[in-house]
RNA sequence: GGAAGGGUGGCCGAGUGGUUGAAGGUACCUGUCUUGAAAACAGGCGUACCGGCAACGGUACCGAGGGUUCGAAUCCCUCCCCUUCCGCCA
């Protein structure tokens, strides 16, 4: 949620910025509503002040006297037509007020779909073959290393059963990834190279819960029931749909000393995604599937270094890809398409030379307060104050840059080259 | 799944119907002392909402929701969570 007194200020702007979100949000109806909740509320108070008097005058004079007790059943008689009024009123109010997305910053450019995305930089050449390039899906089906119809027997479609080197692959990206973020010095020339304002504090590896209860899932902003979330039928438990969503409640009604943050959390887990409305989309392959393994970075800040830590979070997926040797670009989203609890967001899409484009592999979002407000996440400043934490979240490494070491290190015999920097994780195998 | 105990301020912890928004400790902030720090001493210190330029005033909040009562942290009901033991189990 954003501040409500925000939206009280700036009516017009807080409508102009949903709109370029596609957010349709009856802006007026909330203030209207805000403004009868607080005529409410403070007729309510100087109701129960009265109350609060009337049992002070007992409180004096030991026992009641019948007056007394007869005032105080005319006060509760009126508290109990006032209240269930305001509970109506302040229910329909915050529903209203959740729908409100974050204000996008001025730079995030204004557009209506993710065709209006601007491409920030490139990166590396498309890498070039003296051969008919293959897709992953080729590749990988040709070693033995994906089965989808089994799994499509076991779990149904856009499942798949991952084997053989390719999941060995796939671990010692993990191990390469996470031998990097827990490296302050890896950290600390980021930081540098960046020219950023930040401490270089490195990641700490979590494994977190992988569901999460409606109410907290909800107030990360990120529930999407009718497209995206599982949820577990016979408890109050969704299944995450990035580490993000079970990451950023970790600290839920708590107050962070200032001096403990940054704080830099990398999650691992398998992502549950139920991709309806996606049909037909993608089916080759393991791009875009119901379940998946992907390590976020999650970090808490202050307001004054959160946007240094949204630019360090880039700079960390940049470093990676390089490392890795796959060539990519990054992309600036455009407000349609960086979603609802966003400020800014920015992607990485990687070249697929099977598919001859770019596809999404990393995602960096700068939250602001948006999610730490409904989860009253705060932070005690050094002089004592306190003001909500921020929050930033970004992909690490999600399964689709091993389709890209699959399709760009792929040669003529259908083998993979094993990049350089995983050969130590492979157990020193070259290629594949 | 069975049994027992418990959820109070940043943290620990008193408090079983009315001067308890909440003792005490601790942490934190300020001051005295000190070359500096520590210690000691003194003072300050919850959050949210509403009104006010402000000083300040009002209301709410003792896991959540409901009830009893003139009045609830305190009594009753429902739910949630935690701890311990037993059972089951990676």
């Amino acid at each position: 949620m954003i501040d409500i007194q925000y939206i009280r200020d700036n009516p017009d702007l807080v409508k102009q910025k949903s709109e370029q979100k596609g957010y349709k949000v009856d802006i007026d109806a909330l203030i209207e509503l805000d403004s009868r909740r607080r005529k409410l509320q403070s007729e309510i108070d100087t109701i129960r002040e009265s109350r609060n008097k009337n049992t002070d005058d007992i409180k004096k004079s030991g026992k009641p006297t019948e007056e007394q007790i007869k005032r105080g059943v005319e006060i509760k008689q009126l508290l109990s037509q006032k209240e269930p009024e305001f509970n109506d009123i302040d229910l329909k109010w915050l529903g209203l007020y959740k729908q409100v997305p974050n204000m996008s910053l001025d730079d995030v450019p204004v557009g209506s779909s993710e065709d209006d995305n601007v491409v920030a930089k490139i990166v590396g050449e498309p890498t070039k073959f003296d051969f008919e390039p293959k897709n992953h899906a080729e590749i990988a089906e040709a070693k033995g290393w994906l089965d989808k119809e089994r799994a499509a027997k076991v779990a149904g479609s856009r499942f798949a059963y991952l084997m053989g080197d390719l999941v060995m692959l796939d671990w010692a990206m993990n191990m390469f990834v996470l031998s990097k973020l827990t490296d302050r010095k890896f950290i600390s020339k980021l930081i540098k190279d960046n020219n950023l304002d930040l401490d270089d504090k490195p990641f700490i590896p979590v494994q977190p819960p992988a569901v999460a209860k409606t109410e907290v899932y909800e107030a990360t902003g990120r529930l999407n029931k009718e497209e995206q979330t599982y949820k577990l039928a016979d408890d109050d438990l969704w299944l995450n749909a990035s580490a993000e969503h079970v990451m950023a409640p970790i600290y839920l009604n708590e107050i962070i000393n200032e001096s403990q943050l940054p704080i830099r959390y990398v999650g691992y887990t398998t992502a549950f995604r139920r991709e309806a409305g996606t049909y037909g989309k993608d089916m080759e392959g393991f791009l875009r599937m119901h379940q998946f393994n992907k390590m976020e970075m999650e970090s808490f800040t202050n307001s004054e270094t959160s946007y240094d830590e949204h630019l360090l979070m880039i700079a960390v997926q940049e470093s990676i890809m390089k490392e890795l040797g796959l060539p990519y670009r990054v992309v600036k989203k455009c407000t349609a398409d960086i979603g609802g609890p966003n400020a800014s967001g920015v992607d990485i899409d990687v070249w697929l030379p099977g598919q001859g484009k770019y596809r999404e592999t990393h995602t960096a979002d700068l939250i602001t307060d948006y999610q730490t407000r409904r989860m009253n996440t705060r932070v005690r400043k050094q002089d004592g104050s306190l003001e909500l934490a921020h929050t930033n979240d970004a992909t690490a490494l999600s399964q689709r840059p091993l389709i890209a070491i699959l399709e760009n290190y792929q040669t003529a015999d259908g083998d993979v080259v094993v990049p350089e920097v995983l050969i130590p994780f492979m157990g020193g195998k070259e290629i594949i």
